[in-house]
DNA sequence: ACTAATAAAACAAACGTTTGAATTAAAACA
DNA sequence: TGTTTTAATTCAAACGTTTGTTTTATTAGT
């Protein structure tokens, strides 16, 4: 498309070098979502993503200039991803937010879709449980990633959950209780990306029916619900 | 103490050669529940466990066989003492359920206290969060030792929250709703011992205080007492 | 032709495991 | 009881393999 023009078209280069070089690194990149989420940075090696990715082992360092390197990118790009996935949810939720603070009834409603998205996600994406490996393992024990995985993702989405808690349950969105909740909330959903073979085992079944996953979001969504009808007792209101 | 006695006594050995060796292994455990759940298996090595333990290389091979023997020895280890350490909760719990049926009123507050009880081991115990994270890795990519953990531990307190969660809501333990129910509920609790790190930086401190925990607690009780005492609408009461 | 990218081969370092000698508590014997 | 024999355990050294990375050569777009 843009062979005639004789400017160095150092962004799209539609053939050639570097779109190669772009399918390299793409090519990288989703080999170390699959194995680095499965075995971990050490348990997954060179020769394994090479293979995976069908690029040679020389490649990770060229591009990534190491493993290490390469694992930073996967989570970069995890975090861009998510974005993605949940830039709707958000801005259909900030934008009713934007016609003045909300009254209870219509906050509640808010967390109740917004949860009820993310649910989704996490219950029906393959992909996106592929990506809660990689965030669990990083949860449990923080290398560099995590820094990338907060600061450019997480952090916004639990600010955004907290603002909306404290709109729904009359508190402070900056209060403890407000962060805590928003915490809590989300264990219900992340549960069901990462504790899936216990629960494979508990319902007795290889995998999930449609009917198994739709009960699930109903269970989900009403016990949120409940969750931000809860008020509670007035000693401590927000501690800390 | 029993050195005035002939007999074998194959059993306790107060002091010597089964001693030495007893100890040299629970120390080998030791080093793997904290390292293996820290870097993984294969992020684990040897000559990390020889170091943490203050024992040999050989000593791993020597008494388990291999590093995945020891792996899963830490993996039935652990099933052992999350079986003692919820053991009062359960028998407390099962005690009133031979009782008979109980009312909803009362499953609802065996079930808060039970949970009260999980969570407090989730919030308080530095122990129980280095358990979680073996538990955890085992959960998102499965090997052997998820079997002994499953079947040892896990599914029993699965099948028995559902149990009570079947007479707190009035629906069939059995069901996959009870089932899904004591998921989402674990998953609240679950995820103060995985997703430390996000919390904390959350209430931007750097580690939890007397009073963020007593919060905690206060509010998981709340929200699942909320959630108890949510009744599914009639369309599919019991899919599947 | 030049150069960015890929591929193959080679590298030292680190890996899990094995070996064999040094210990040392217990059994056997005197 | 005192001594020797036996066998379980520990330890240092070494094993062959695999690791992440680097080097060198080849390919292919500009």
């Amino acid at each position: 498309m843009s062979a005639s023009s004789n400017i160095p078209t150092p962004e799209p280069a539609e053939d050639g070098r570097e779109r190669r070089s772009e399918e390299t690194r793409e090519a990288l990149i989703q080999a170390g979502v699959e194995l680095f989420g499965d075995y971990g940075v050490q348990g997954t090696t060179s020769r394994m993503l090479a293979s995976a990715s069908q690029t040679n082992i020389a490649a990770i360092n060229y591009h990534f200039g190491s493993k290490e390197g390469l694992y930073l990118a996967v989570a970069g790009w995890i975090a861009e991803r998510m974005e993605e996935r949940l830039r709707g949810a958000r801005e259909s939720a900030l934008k009713i937010l934007q016609e003045g603070p909300p009254n209870a009834e219509t906050a509640i409603r808010i967390v109740s879709n917004v949860i009820d998205h993310v649910a989704g996600l996490m219950v029906d994406s393959d992909e996106v449980r592929t990506w809660a490996r990689i965030i669990v393992r990083e949860q449990t024990k923080p290398t560099l990633a995590f820094d990338i995985l907060y600061r450019e993702r997480m952090e916004k989405s639990q600010k955004n959950l907290a603002r909306l808690i404290g709109f729904a349950v009359g508190i402070d969105p900056t209060s403890a209780e407000a962060k805590i909740r928003a915490h809590a909330l989300m264990g219900q959903l992340l549960v069901f990306a990462i504790s899936r073979e216990s629960l494979l085992r508990a319902l007795d079944t290889p995998k999930l029916t449609s009917a198994h996953r739709h009960l699930i979001r109903r269970i989900l969504k009403r016990h949120v619900e409940a969750c931000l009808a809860v008020k509670l007792p007035d000693a401590k209101p927000s501690v800390i």
